[in-house]
DNA sequence: GTCTATATTTCGATAGAC
DNA sequence: GTCTATCGAAATATAGAC
């Protein structure tokens, strides 16, 4: 190799590390800005300032503001299906429907923001993850459903709709994270505390087990 | 009375009768535009398109768009306030709560654009109700849990901790409406029906009613 | 790859005739 | 009370020097 080639290879690593960098600033800052202020709400400006960033600099990493959104979007449904990792492998109800919801819960600590862009993102009707709801997300939850079938098949639990109690789960689960600005309005202003996050966990997994039959 | 005065009374009559009508058909389209834009993303013209009105009108009527905004999410609110009287002269949990768990799941049916708008102004911090929250909600949130903890005490049900039971109940019958789009997708693209909707809310209280220990 | 300046569009809001 | 025309502000996106 010569001189050249290997001085391009370089500056061609390190321009793919700037970029990446870059990339990773622009779509934290953009996953706050979007769930802050909602798809119509949210500038580039907006997002510009909390990257650190001139807004110029984020058209020439996504080439419109709808492409950013649009990765925002994809990221954290990446998350929200390596969710159910736990769901799968388990033994039966009490572990698997257990371990789903403190996944779920540890989910809506950690990405509240991500949780309130996609609930922003179906109530707007899904203008852009429409396909993801029709194929992928369709097929994740035909194969929990077969899952929780089985289970009430085997008589490990009450025979409660198994679609309805996904949504269920779903539903409590990102609750605290769509609505935490009302809960922590309700807890004096203040943020839930560690001992709060465990006892909603345990609240919501309780009274789902024993309602469906599981625990005593 | 004199002719004039007998004439200004009509048309005066008249006129808060345009002025009712208009502001209710305005109201109308501006919550379904707001639910399915958000703030942002709503613009005078789409309200005034859908409402069948030239925009300068809709200004006419409410000096800004965040007045229009304001008088949308207050009408949700008083909604959602009454949807707790049958809770207060219960005799029991099981009454109280499913009652209010019927209202509620009755509540997203026919009113899902409003429970959108109020998803999303929680979700973006409540600008405009942060007051509500901190007041009437409140003081209506501590009114419910001393009526779930005399029910507790009385041992008319499991000691489940009452704030964290009325953010269950809020999650899973809000859902249906919030979420209303991605449950009618992964129903074939199809609303739900009368028998669907029957069977969502006769899963909810049966689940959360055995979850708190009532009903066997 | 960065950043200033700016082109172009769109929106909220208003003026003023009817 | 209605509606056309339009103003001024703000947003997305781009041009072009560095």
């Amino acid at each position: 190799m010569n001189e050249n080639a290997r001085i391009s290879r370089i500056q061609k690593g390190k321009r793919t590390e700037i970029r990446r960098e870059n990339e990773r600033v622009i779509l934290e800052a953009a996953e706050k800005v979007f769930a802050e202020a909602g798809f119509g709400g949210a500038t580039m400006q907006l997002i510009a300032d909390m990257a650190g960033l001139p807004k110029a600099n984020l058209h020439y990493y996504f080439a419109t503001k709808e492409d950013l959104y649009r990765r925002v979007v994809q990221n954290i449904f990446e998350i929200w299906l390596h969710a159910a990792d736990s769901f799968d492998n388990a033994a039966g109800p009490a572990e698997g429907i257990g371990a789903y919801i403190e996944a779920k819960m540890e989910i809506s600590r950690r990405h509240p923001f991500g949780s309130k862009v996609w609930a922003s993102e179906v109530m707007h009707g899904a203008p852009v993850i429409q396909d993801y709801l029709e194929t992928t997300l369709r097929e994740w939850t035909d194969g929990r459903m077969a899952v929780i079938q089985r289970w009430i098949d085997a008589g490990l639990m009450a025979p409660v709709n198994p679609r309805q109690l996904l949504y269920m789960i779903w539903a409590t689960t990102q609750h605290y994270a769509d609505f935490g600005h009302q809960i922590e309005t309700l807890n004096a202003g203040k943020p839930l505390t560690d001992r709060q996050w465990r006892d909603a966990t345990e609240t919501v997994k309780s009274v789902i087990l024993r309602g469906i039959g599981v625990l005593v």
